[in-house]
DNA sequence: CAGTTCGACGTAATGTTATTACATCAATTG
DNA sequence: CAATTGATGTAATAACATTACGTCGAACTG
């Protein structure tokens, strides 16, 4: 998997790298376990790169599993993208991640016709 | 509000009326909190009635905010209903539920169309 | 260059959310 | 009655996340 590091830390590149080589999502605290040998030792060492990672759309978290999954096209900008989706198989944990602007744009709709003015959405 | 306490247990009728009477989400551990007057002393009295209040479709836990809250229409059996969708308020914390088969369709037919058979789904 | 600011980092401690393990008790049922 | 089942009580622990505080180095600014 391509890694667009140009800007990322150290950390955040090696926390990057171990979520993209993971085949399912995985928890924070089980990529710091990951990283030890390369001198991880606190939980807020992964914590920091996650949060930056989200933020650059190179990095979703599953809030229903309280993990991280690395973006499945990170050339394109996530974070540019409005609503993400995530289709999550309940025995392996297979993640399949896509974009559906009507439904999102639907959401959308609805969301405003309640009063509220859409920030993030969570589809899972 | 309504509460069906047919088949309720007490903690579990503690447990709803404490969510029913609360305006926003609360996490279990504020239930906790609120119900030391009626003898409640450890969260598993908690996360056992929120289990079984969930199941019956009469409390939904959101999420994105590890925060459960009660069903707005729980005279309807939301178990029975699918996708049950939230709006939530990023400043108060209010919620709106509500159902919507044309987005819970059309995001069951992409999942399946990805080799997906729907389980769950989350909406907030 | 000196001084300042700002972002990333290191470390420790703590806070929050959820589960496991084990014992008890009451109601049902064969 | 014996056996099963489901709810409960209590304690301990696991899993997930944040706060607090100090250091360092790069980039800006005078």
């Amino acid at each position: 998997m391509k890694r667009p590091d140009e800007k990322l830390t150290r950390n955040q590149a090696l926390v990057f790298d171990c979520l993209s080589g993971s085949e399912a999502p995985i928890s924070a605290y089980t990529i710091l376990d990951r990283l030890r040998d390369q001198g991880f030792k606190a939980p807020l060492q992964v914590y920091r790169a996650l949060e930056k990672l989200t933020e650059a759309g190179l990095v979703h978290r599953l809030e229903s599993l309280n993990a991280y999954v690395a973006c499945a096209h990170p050339h394109q900008d996530c974070s540019h993208h409005g609503m993400t989706a995530f289709a999550i198989c309940e025995g392996c944990g297979a993640v399949i991640e896509f974009h559906a602007h009507d439904i999102e744009d639907a959401l959308g709709r609805l969301a405003r016709s309640k009063g509220f003015r859409p920030g993030a959405m969570t589809v899972e």
